[in-house]
DNA sequence: CTTTGCCGTGAATCATCATTCACTGGTTAC
DNA sequence: GTAACCAGTGAATGATGATTCACGGCAAAG
């Protein structure tokens, strides 16, 4: 009987691979993608270089999937909090107020994610996640078209322009810096509140959504 | 008496400044920043890879003159149609459309100098650009809000949150591509709607002053 | 206990580009 | 005409980092 993978042994090289995962997560956490170096990642794992690629074909795997589980979470967390609000006109304000009170919490892990300059491989695997989260608030705001509470428009354009207000209103280095959770949550609602009238809200029944939101 | 340089050779030394300015623009607005290497701008202007440092110290700094130029053609155009415009709130719609405009119409040039994924050197320099354009728009909300003619927001985070959606809206990889005049035109108008909109004007009004702006 | 297969290693290799420099050839000054 | 100066050249060099691979050793199978 040929070699055989033991449990024990298995989960071992899960563990190492999380352990991997984390390390680089933590790295671009840090020190945005370019601190994601393979020496730098397998020596904050206490691995070696090489070991790395045991578990990733290439770097670009490993980042891949580095997007992949940060967008993920965030997605569901952006979608929970739509669909746990009342009305079409609440999610909308709930999945916006939430993606950008997350993001601002890990700011540099977000830009790292979803905005910094980074190399074209890279680059088309964070497209999939602006992409997911243009297409989540697209439904949403399509939505609220048809249901007459916004203004016709193109919600494919829409879309991208509320992630890139997002993006570069509060993670973007032309952003200003919160030192204080208070600065940051205000700064918060005032984005969210500016995606918000973007769409057509007006600003009064803007700020009223707003304020209904539930923040951390 | 030591060597001096001829009216003549003062004159082609310009010149081929130029030329190479050019080609570099030429390729960055084909194929991107990443497509302006300097063996790519040397063989485009017709010279070797060495004399480009004959003109420019690094590479680094011929992207500097670069940016710098289109920047300030661009930032010239916003700044002289938001002034040519009878009030404060023609004058924000004259700006923003005038920039979405000129944007679009060289879009992967826009990009390139804005938004695209490029090493941090190089990104210093487009972060200028950012702020130039950020601070213009900043501006021109500020005396908006001073004016009462906008609700009372933050500007330093509204600001570069507008010159987000344009770019994202329009430029990024998530906007959809516009084939024919007529399209891009009409996604020029939907964004500055939006951009408008965001600020905290009503919708109705920010379609008035959109119809107002004369658009090339 | 021995054989075998795979994991982990990390120094060496590769690839990509920016940057340099010893040399060539045309211009200037006299 | 010719000596002094540069501009122009492009192959060689350097730097940065990803990726490979031959080898050492532990774990599994019998």
């Amino acid at each position: 009987m040929p070699y055989r993978r033991t449990e024990n042994v298995v989960r071992r090289l899960a563990a190492r691979e999380q352990v991997i995962l984390t390390a680089a997560t933590e790295l671009a956490a840090e020190g945005g993608m370019a601190a994601v170096q393979i020496a730098a990642v397998a020596a904050r794992a206490g691995i070696a270089a090489g070991t790395v690629y045991r578990y990733f074909p290439s770097k670009t795997d490993l980042i891949a999937e580095l997007v992949a589980a940060v967008a993920g979470r965030e997605l569901d967390a952006m979608k929970a909090a739509g669909n746990a609000a009342p009305g079409p006109m609440s999610a909308m304000a709930a999945s916006i107020s939430t993606f950008a009170s997350r993001a601002l919490s890990e700011r540099k892990l977000a830009w790292a994610v979803m905005g910094e300059p980074v190399d074209a491989e890279v680059d088309a695997m964070r497209l999939d996640f602006r992409q997911s989260l243009a297409a989540e608030l697209e439904g949403r705001i399509e939505i609220a078209i048809a249901g007459r509470h916004l203004p016709d428009q193109d919600a494919r354009v829409a879309a991208p322009a509320l992630v890139g207000a997002l993006m570069e209103g509060l993670l973007g280095p032309l952003a200003p810096t919160y030192d204080d959770p208070g600065q940051a949550r205000e700064a918060v609602q005032t984005a969210t509140l500016l995606a918000l009238r973007a769409l057509g809200i007006i600003d009064a029944r803007a700020r009223g959504l707003v304020a209904q939101c539930v923040l951390p």
